[in-house]
DNA sequence: CTAGGGTTAG
């Protein structure tokens, strides 16, 4: 049995969560990324011509590439059944589609191909065509084929599907049997469903769905593993988790990828405890995790910022997982960055000897997150030593360091250079972060501008960065025209509201900012409300705003006042444009004074040894005031304090933030 | 000759 997790804090009951991470001292990044040997070349050198058996055998064997297995084989008089092999084998590993039709035109020029019956090899030859993500070269290879059985036809579905063609993937599931008079099998449900609803949401999977499951239930194959997690993550994609427990009940469940299947259902359902929950009955039923569960776990420690269980699922891994794992390891980055512990999230990537694109591109998120665009900035410059190609995520990831730290000339030439340099084009996502880079620094006119000249139509949220911006440089002028066409666009989005009352209340406008705050009432839309929390050993603590819920609560409202006090003798003024909620002016400063992550700061400053670090999260944006509080607060109780709203990290240190009052 | 689950991005 695997040690249990302590039990796994007795049945949780956890938090919320957005989004990302923090910190600190720049290790000089000495990424040596691990120079690979030169290309595919050079076939090993065996002294006697291979016997045929040899010749199957090279074909397959992992030591050598396709590429030198194939030129060893064509140079031996190679049998139709080598080549089914060597086909095989360059499915496998990033297939190659040039290899693929240099070997399909050696097999049509050996005749191999011609007629009679070649079903296998021809099935190899579709298969390689579908595993390059080519389903109409597999299909041409498919329309002339004399006789085709289960095999072939799945893996022509496997094609589509995998290529996102799931009409074309569901007609031919139709025509098999009617057709080919060929019954679906345990491999053509997997084939088909893979491909299914993970691109494509949308009404019309769910009501397929149902119907492959009926025929999945038809021909009997409803306990099967295969069948059943692809069952699962079909499901899951169209969000329906009740029928993903239908699915997972009938299975065959000593299966650890049904189980893996089924947390990932649970995340992608928002139900971080049950995943949890998931793993912790499948220790219990003794199943092995992989590497897949553990990347879905750090990725829900990390979006839920539970340190504590990350560190302990991270132990985990380490005494059941042998074998290191790209995916995995990134995703454990995130998790400790996402935790705020950047430093940690240093360490995984630098001792990570299988790098890959992500790995890069969490890492340069991490450290944008975390108010270090410089050394985000260096990582980009080393992927090219290290043989790897950027690709979009790695753009929009710097783009966005330089975002959030105010680096707009940087940005602006980083964005211009894209395409010529990096041969990227710029997609709406990098056009956004742009246009929030410029309109956060003030350039509002000109975000407007690039808004109307990209080639994309900007959706609401776009409208609502930009909206923001107003609100944080006082153009009330374009936060009205822009409010209001948001409240023809999404009436009940109460962020609009919101941001154009805190426009109001900043000017000092305050008749106005009480005139939205009473349509947003009239119209029935309430905000989010704001809430912090922090982790302490095994328990989190959830504060919201003015909130005396908490058990040692007297004692918390007590420390802060003193820590007030101390604050305000270091200089701290409570700034009220912030309090966007009373009109009375020493309400203000009083309704400021409760604020959610000020009580959190406070019970933490409680809880915790002098000296700690504290780790504490928002859920929405921080506020001026206390942001501005919580410099204070580091100066005077010593400690360093990261904090993450629903953005970035902010590490506050001797009376500064690491933003440098950017955000 | 065919099959299922994971990581970055807002």
């Amino acid at each position: 049995m695997f040690c249990p997790l302590v039990c796994l804090w007795p049945l949780l009951s956890c938090l919320p969560s957005p989004m990302p991470p923090i910190l600190p001292p720049p290790t000089p990044c000495a990424a040596d990324s691990t120079p690979r040997p030169a290309g595919d070349a050079v076939p090993h050198r065996n002294q006697k011509p291979p016997t045929h058996r040899q010749r199957c055998r090279i074909t397959t064997s992992s030591s050598s590439s396709p590429l030198s297995a194939a030129r060893v084989l064509i140079a031996n008089d190679p049998t139709p059944r080598a080549f089914s092999a060597l086909f095989k084998a360059a499915s496998s590993s990033s297939p190659s589609p040039s290899l693929g039709s240099q070997l399909h035109a050696q097999a049509v020029v050996r005749g191999f191909l011609g007629d009679g019956d070649n079903t296998i090899l021809s099935t190899a030859v579709l298969n390689f065509y579908a595993s390059c993500r080519e389903p109409d070269l597999a299909r041409r290879v498919f329309d002339r084929m004399a006789r085709r059985n289960a095999v072939t036809w799945n893996a022509l579905i496997k094609g589509y599907a995998q290529a996102g063609r799931r009409d074309e993937a569901l007609a031919l599931f139709r025509c098999m049997r009617r057709q080919g008079g060929v019954a679906p099998d345990k491999y053509t449900f997997p084939a088909l469903l893979s491909g299914i609803g993970r691109n494509h949401g949308g009404g019309c999977v769910q009501e397929l769905g149902g119907a492959v499951h009926a025929q999945v239930v038809k021909s009997g194959l409803d306990k099967d593993p295969f069948v059943g997690a692809s069952l699962v993550s079909m499901y899951a994609a169209t969000g329906a988790l009740e029928d993903v427990k239908v699915v997972f009940d009938d299975v065959d469940t000593l299966d650890p990828v049904v189980w893996s299947s089924m947390i990932s259902a649970y995340i992608n359902c928002k139900e971080e405890e049950a995943a949890l929950l998931t793993f912790y009955k499948m220790l219990c039923q003794d199943i092995k995790p992989r590497q897949f569960v553990y990347s879905s776990l750090f990725a829900i420690c990390g979006s839920m910022s539970m340190l504590e269980m990350g560190r302990q699922v991270h132990a985990h891994s380490l005494k059941n997982i042998t074998d290191k794992d790209a995916a995995m390891t990134n995703a454990l980055l995130t998790m400790y960055s996402d935790c705020g512990c950047i430093d940690d999230a240093w360490r995984v990537f630098e001792s990570n000897d299988i790098v890959d694109v992500i790995s890069y591109n969490s890492m340069i998120l991490a450290l944008g997150q975390h108010a270090q665009p410089k050394e985000a900035a260096e990582l980009f410059r080393q992927i090219k030593f290290s043989g790897l190609i950027p690709d979009e995520v790695t753009l929009l990831n710097l783009l966005s360091a330089f975002n959030h730290a105010g680096l707009v000339h940087e940005g602006l030439h980083l964005f211009d250079s894209m395409l010529d340099i990096e041969g990227i084009k710029p997609t709406y996502q990098h056009y956004a972060c742009v246009i929030d880079m410029l309109a956060r620094s003030g350039e509002i006119e000109e975000s407007m501008k690039t808004i109307k000249e990209m080639p994309f139509e900007a959706e609401t949220s776009l409208w609502r960065i930009v909206l923001g911006a107003c609100s944080k440089h006082g153009d009330i002028e374009t936060g009205m025209k822009i409010a209001e066409m948001l409240f023809e666009m999404e009436p009940y989005e109460p962020t609009n509201y919101i941001l154009l009352g805190n426009i109001c209340a900043r000017l000092g406008r305050w008749a106005e900012a009480e005139k939205v705050r009473s349509l947003m009432e009239k119209r029935g839309i309430d905000g989010d409300d704001a809430f912090s929390w922090i982790e302490m050993g095994q328990t989190t603590h959830k504060f919201g705003v003015d909130d005396r819920s908490h058990p040692i609560s007297e004692e918390i409202y007590r420390n802060l006042d003193r820590l007030i006090g101390s604050i305000k003798a270091a200089g701290y003024v409570p700034d009220t444009n912030f309090a966007t909620h009373s009109t009375e002016k020493d309400r203000r400063e009083e309704s400021l004074r409760y604020h959610c992550e000020k009580l959190a700061f406070a019970f933490g400053d409680l809880a915790s040894p002098s000296g700690d670090t504290l780790r504490i999260m928002k859920n929405l944006r921080v506020c001026g005031d206390c942001h501005s509080a919580y410099k204070y607060f580091s100066l005077v109780t010593g400690r360093k304090i990261v904090l993450r709203d629903n953005h970035r990290f902010h590490h506050f240190y001797n009376g500064a933030c690491s933003c440098g009052d950017y955000w």
